[in-house]
DNA sequence: CCTCGATGTTGAAACGTTTTAACGACTGAG
DNA sequence: CTCAGTCGTTAAAACGTTTCAACATCGAGG
């Protein structure tokens, strides 16, 4: 319990000077190989652990990356999550994840713990707009999943109304002129930009704006979806759409569920459409219509641009990826009755 | 750039000295209401964050536990992460999230950096039982879902040979007698504990120790089961099991797909029960017969015995869990054909 | 008027590294 | 034998906090 050994026990232990010592840690190939080992020996025995600490307040350096998650127990995130480790880990660093769960207050005292730590650099995929508050603080932030609203700061994003406007055509195509959409808060841009290319779709083929039934959910999560299914079910038979986009596959695998459990059928009572297409949507009950976003590329391109940043003439990058729709049998062109 | 404004920075601003602006931050109380004024107001304006390496080295204290985790996709870990972290945050601690991914290298990398890191304190679902590596290094550790093989640290765990036995005796009471475990590799313990459950049931019923036929995958994840599914349906009709026992939920999905595909029926052709009980187990193409754990007070009780650790007359303690069965259609009973 | 305690504030010494410039000891060339 | 150049090592100065003992200041009690 008092294992303080530091880099001066090791120097005394192996008759070196703690320079020394520091050498071996950092650029063993300047020492001599008979001192290395002496030394090297000495940090064994007593059991030396490096105080990085020390080191990063003398260094400057922090080797380490945090990505602030909005939802850990999304599968959509934890891809995100894979590729930036990935990328991280090429260059050198580690991967500390932070879970915000879709909390503001929260997110906020992660960003402050980070900022203070010095990390070398913090992905974010914010609550909300509301990014001013972590402003030019010293450590570089890319957007993950957002755009930023000012070019203020390096962002990856997918089209999220062009995959709105793709899921919704394609209600359309396969013959649905009511069509439900589930999803919030309003307050997360993914959701709104989804909302308008839903529109864009429902504009593009003539149909009236009314055509689309929104239901706001609290949460982007499956509990959310079920309960949606609920207030779907309960509309008016003359109202009910005959169709729903998901903000999001959680919700979609709680709508699912609640139609099986009112006895309804997808996709003939009712088509569903997901969004993100996650692992778990292919094994649903029924097989999840989604939108599928290059998860992993989102992540390894965010940390790249988030490492490209420390460079003299950085400017901020917008990258922009196309989502893209995967048809299963949730969607399934529906029986002529 | 040169955001490198420091206590002192902030002190001269101010007109006090530095022992006042760090008394400002750590005991508000003590320092006088307007000077305090003061000096949030200097702090404000210069846009000072407090360098966190510089705190630690010299308070000692940390403020963050990490949890290193075996698979960050699977959303078993999630919901036992989220149970930390609540722990964590109720005594003021942030959590970071590392992930293994199962490899052995990794995790070491992590231990070694959270070891330099100086964090309060280490929770760990280790890859295998190779736990001597990271003996006494001075940070408490504290394993969890797995056993401390000696009484060396605290550990919480849940009775991973009472689940397998549960399993298996369900699947046998609803009329099998050819059983399939897959799961895999061996060298995780959970899969041989839930093995020699499996086991135990057999013995319990009187059947035969061959009437389990083991698959061994090489990890725990989706497309390892979908692979499980076409070695199980190859084996020589003669042979192959009525019912499988997988090693996680992960497993059973991919295996649920893999008979889909195959125009298997499940429960008909093949029952199929899961471990951990995970969201999407009940939202499964059938939805899937599972064993529960009790995954949030699982990581909230790994946290407080990782907090007590600290305690003077700390002593290692080992908390058991008991798991729980849960039916679902994946087992429903056989249909005399 | 002196002493005492309370209340706020401060100077300076840590904390455990990395880093820089300088140093001594060799080596081989001239 | 000298000199320039390597090579390996080191003393000492940072890095930005927290903390501790000491120091003013002030009002109250004797």
């Amino acid at each position: 319990m008092k294992p303080s050994v530091g880099i001066r026990d090791v120097a005394q232990h192996a008759g070196v000077s703690n320079a020394t010592v520091s050498n071996v840690l950092n650029r063993p190939d300047v020492v001599a190989p008979a001192t290395r080992q002496r030394v090297l020996a000495a940090i064994e025995e007593l059991g030396f652990v490096r105080n990085e600490s020390a080191r990063q307040l003398r260094a400057g350096r922090s080797r380490v990356l945090a990505y602030v998650v909005l939802d850990a127990a999304n599968p959509f995130f934890t891809d995100v999550a894979r590729g930036v480790e990935d990328a991280a880990r090429e260059a050198g660093l580690a991967l500390f994840l932070c879970n915000s769960a879709s909390d503001g207050g929260r997110e906020r005292e992660y960003l402050e713990l980070l900022h203070e730590q010095r990390v070398e650099g913090i992905l974010i995929t914010p609550v909300d707009a509301e990014s001013a508050r972590f402003a030019e603080r010293g450590t570089p932030v890319v957007l993950v999943d957002r755009e930023a609203a000012d070019g203020s700061r390096c962002s990856v994003a997918v089209d999220d109304v062009l995959g709105g406007e793709l899921a919704v055509t394609h209600l359309i195509e396969t013959g649905h002129t009511r069509i439900a959409m589930v999803g919030g808060p309003l307050s997360i841009q993914q959701v709104r930009d989804r909302r308008e290319g839903a529109a864009r779709a429902l504009a593009n083929a003539g149909l009236p704006a009314d055509a689309l039934t929104f239901l706001e959910t609290r949460s982007l999560q499956v509990a959310e979806g079920r309960e949606a299914g609920e207030r779907l079910v309960g509309l008016p038979a003359s109202r009910r759409p005959t169709a729903a986009f998901c903000a999001n596959d959680l919700l979609a695998l709680g709508l699912l569920q609640s139609m099986t459990q009112q006895g309804l059928s997808v996709p003939d009572d009712l088509a569903v459409v997901g969004y993100d297409d996650i692992e778990f949507a292919a094994a649903a009950a029924v097989p999840l219509t989604s939108v599928r976003q290059p998860r992993e590329q989102l992540g390894r391109t965010a940390a790249q641009l988030l490492l490209a940043e420390n460079e003299p003439d950085h400017e901020h990058r917008h990258v922009k990826f196309q989502p893209e729709l995967v048809v299963r049998a949730s969607t399934a062109v529906r029986r002529r009755s």
